[in-house]
DNA sequence: AACTTCTTTGAGACTCAATCTCAATAGAGG
DNA sequence: CCTCTATTGAGATTGAGTCTCAAAGAAGTT
């Protein structure tokens, strides 16, 4: 399904309206698979003469968040990032202390045990937070 | 060890100086195993007549944190929780989403699996966060 | 005990991501 | 094209945490 249809269809379903800006800022979200926080979003937005404020920006990824189109990350610095997620399997991330290379990881193991884990000790998991924060091998890292 | 002893120690290793407020501080947060926020921790020593400005009370908290005294939390909520680590074995943390419960868990099969999966993706990991956020079955839990 | 050196403290200013306010603007169904 | 609401933008505000800098105070030295 095409982005234009696939926030009209949403934005419909919850009685909220279709408007240029939240368009604008969907689109540049979908534009790349990095993991880009709101202010450079909204600065990407600027920089090509989109005008959409940063209220907006912040208002409209809470809406596109709270419909699953996107993921918000929470790395611990302070800001939040954002990942597409459309047509994205579950995943969780691997993150380099010294070059910021964010890698994803999926284990189905992992991912029982916890479930299994939870269970026993009396809780349902809605959702779970998985980081690995360590060093990369990657010969173009700092420190290498 | 007793407390004092512990925290003159460090502080001695590292060329700190073994102050009244930050005795005050360490205290404050020795006397409890919830996991409260810097600015719980200010109020504490407030209410019971020991003045600990609120800078000193944050520049102790990461001197302690850094040697390894005190666990710093990120729960995604905005603030940094503190839970001492004195003699504690390492875990990860369960979240009531509905009254908040905070508790812990840890599983030797999910500590292996991520260590191996790191590795096979180029990491060596150097600490990790994983945090399961849900509902518990407790009675006393609201929306029960 | 007095001296010296260097660290720590407190009060409040400041930062920075994110949220809120409210008047003006603009979807969308009739 | 009207009406009813939702949305927008600019800038103020929030809140956790950090910074500044003069004054206070550890701790080693004589």
């Amino acid at each position: 399904m095409h982005n234009t249809d696939k926030l009209k269809q949403i934005l419909h379903k919850k009685n909220l309206r279709y408007t240029q800006q939240r368009q604008e800022v969907w689109d540049e979200i979908c534009s790349t698979n990095e993991h880009r926080d709101a202010e450079d979003i909204y600065n990407s937005l600027r920089k090509r003469q989109t005008n959409v404020s940063r209220a907006t920006v912040y208002r409209t990824i809470d809406v596109i968040v709270k419909n699953n189109l996107v993921r918000r990350l929470d790395l611990g610095d302070g800001r939040s990032r954002f990942e597409n997620k459309m047509g994205i399997a579950h995943h969780d991330h691997i993150v380099c202390l010294d070059c910021r290379k964010i890698v994803e990881f999926m284990n189905e193991d992992i991912e029982e045990i916890q479930e299994q884990v939870a269970k026993e000790m009396g809780f349902e998991i809605v959702r779970h937070v998985h980081q690995l924060f360590g060093n990369c091998l990657d010969e173009k890292c700092p420190n290498k």
